[in-house]
DNA sequence: ACATTAAATCGTAATCATTCTTAATAAAAA
DNA sequence: TTTTTATTAAGAATGATTACGATTTAATGT
């Protein structure tokens, strides 16, 4: 996922291209890494003083409908960062600290049978933490 | 754990015995699924009325910090469940509806060797999500 | 370029889970 | 039974997120 395909994304599904989606979506590009709301608002009320919250969410939800944009949730908030580039499905090392992350290329999933007959499975989550070279 | 040792180690560790907190303790045991705070309360003030939502969260984070309770969170809301008899490392199979969990033995940690040599790792969590066979 | 229309944004209030504060209460110890 | 100290109630405060009505802006057609 780069910036160019995702304003594609959001044209071809009938929104409208907007500096701050842009700039949002550039953010993202640059920090290969979670961030959370308040995190992206800082980065751009420099350029658009008075920018609010709301814009902020709804946009990061749309991104995430679209499947730009992926989340997780630590710490009681949620942290969003661009879709991984690679249609492999795969799972994170994320740094507790900076939101830095790593591919795991092995899915936990795969291996195990689940002979859960009576659950009915719809998804899973595997994350590992700890702190990158640089947060230590 | 069950409700006798759980009292136990609160005495142990010079916390006092309450009516509320054993009420509590014994909600999770007959429970055997994950609750939130609201959950719990609603099932206390019965017998309680004008019962805090502080004493639930005050003693739901005494009970994590002694390890009678373990937590997760789930769609921003934090949910305790009593700690597994077994000593044995595992994860669970959750029911989104109403919380009831499987154990799922194998742990991916195990089986994946992390070459993330600049990362320090911490912790790990390994969920999978569903619907029990009573809330299918 | 201009007008029209629907989407996007602002500003702010509301909500929801959780935590904090202070005074009153109850359990354990003396 | 008195004292000590932990626990609780009540409600305010917090922090993240969502909702709302009014205003602005992007896209589209003229
Ligand atoms: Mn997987
Ligand atoms: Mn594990
Ligand atoms: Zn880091
Ligand atoms: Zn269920």
């Amino acid at each position: 996922m780069d910036v160019v395909s995702a304003l594609k994304k959001l044209k071809d599904n009938g929104y409208k291209h907007t500096d701050k989606r842009e700039d949002m979506l550039t953010l993202f590009s640059e920090e290969k890494r979670y961030l959370s709301a308040k995190e992206v608002l800082e980065n751009l009320q420099d350029e658009y003083p008075g920018l609010s919250f709301d814009t902020i969410y709804r946009n990061l939800s749309l991104f995430e409908e679209l499947e730009i944009l992926e989340v997780t949730e630590l710490n009681g908030e949620k942290r969003f960062r661009f879709s991984c580039e690679t249609n492999h499905h795969h799972h994170h090392l994320i740094c507790l600290q900076c939101g830095k992350t790593k591919h795991i290329d092995v899915c936990p999933m795969e291996d195990i049978t689940l002979k859960a007959s009576d659950f009915n499975v719809t998804g899973h989550k595997f994350e590992v933490y700890g702190y990158c070279s640089a947060c230590q």
